[in-house]
DNA sequence: CGTCGTGGTCGACGATCTTGGGCACGGGCC
DNA sequence: GGCCCGTGCCCAAGATCGTCGACCACGACG
């Protein structure tokens, strides 16, 4: 048999070369050419292990998904208390600019699936973590099990808005106001969940 | 002097054809060509009345949220109630199959801005519409004035969030509980403002 | 009635993603 | 050790997009 080569590394390895690009030049810069030269590929030899550009686009988008996962499992590791609880959906928000480029990749994709059905479905698995940690913090702060519904898909949409404007309007949504939007809205949840 | 010709009715003729494409066909269809099929006239001849697509979409949007704001002054003309302000709001919301076109429009110039100079700025304009109506109804419903700063803010988040979600999982996201999360959160306003 | 500027079209350019055909390399088998 | 054939990879082309420059036509003004 021919030649043989670990295909899930040289995917990650295309993904770190594109996260590359994005950190460095922007998402607008994230085009296949540049990631393929980047990487110090061929265009085409991108399509061997991504068929298409969204494949791609997904799968870093899951893979920095899965490292904040991994940021915020360790900060909950430490107990479930208010402070671990605002530390770990920060994770979730780009408060740095390493983190905001990748906000834009998120929500170029977002944009794409209203076009591009691929992206649609496996979109959803990305954002399910973020809801997953909104019902986290919900069910901690109000003391509440299992966790409101409505309540998580509030903070859920919050989260989301909050990430939004940061993106549209770096000048009026600064890190710090993000910070404390959101502390406003996890103190909400916690005097609803023990009035006394 | 030569041919003559209405330069802003043009605009909105060309802003009306493009919105007719996209409601019949989705944004994804929303090319210069086929925009100009739709209007009749050749792809040339919108570069007369915008210098680039951004500007196009631009307009475009800005015309439906001037319709938007419309009908909800209208419903404030009313009265400032809990039902008037809620409904008012509804109106920014993607709550039926046109206006989620309309937000797919918004969705693609949000991306678009973080890439494009042009879209960003004026983008301001039309999320300042949403916010101003966040301010009023937490003016409102609070009974302070100003309205909070915070209170606003997070509100206009919440709103911008939960129209994401309508179009990112239209089945987990439904109008009528698009409704009532936001219900949810004006009950909580109403509550803070009015403790007694 | 002539002029010239505006309105409009055609075609082309550059960039993009994607695809098909072909070359090379190297591991398995005899 | 030498031959196969499948995998990996590149080159070039196709399709579609937004944008631009050159050109034609019409019509209002002098």
């Amino acid at each position: 048999m021919p030649k043989i080569v670990d295909h899930d590394a040289r995917r990650a390895e295309l993904a770190a070369a594109m996260w590359r690009v994005v950190y460095r030049d922007g998402v607008g810069a994230a085009t296949v050419r540049s990631i393929a030269a980047e990487a110090g590929w061929s265009p085409s030899a991108l399509r061997h292990y991504f068929a298409t550009q969204t494949e791609l686009l997904v799968f870093a988008m899951e893979h920095v998904m899965a490292e904040a996962a991994g940021r915020f499992t360790a900060e909950a590791r430490t107990g479930p208390s208010r402070e671990v609880v605002q530390r770990m959906l920060e994770e979730l928000l780009p408060l740095d600019r390493q983190r905001v480029r990748e906000a834009e990749v998120w929500l170029l994709l977002a944009a794409r699936a209203q076009v591009d059905p691929a992206a649609r479905e496996r979109m959803t698995e990305a954002d399910e973590g973020v809801r997953r940690a909104a019902e986290l913090a919900v069910s901690v702060l109000t003391g509440v099990q299992p966790a409101d519904e409505a309540a998580t898909a509030r903070l859920h949409a919050l989260l989301d808005g909050l990430t939004l404007h940061a993106l549209l309007h770096p000048d009026r949504m600064p890190p710090h106001r993000i910070r404390d939007l959101l502390a406003a809205h996890l103190d909400e949840l916690s005097r609803a969940g023990a009035p006394s």
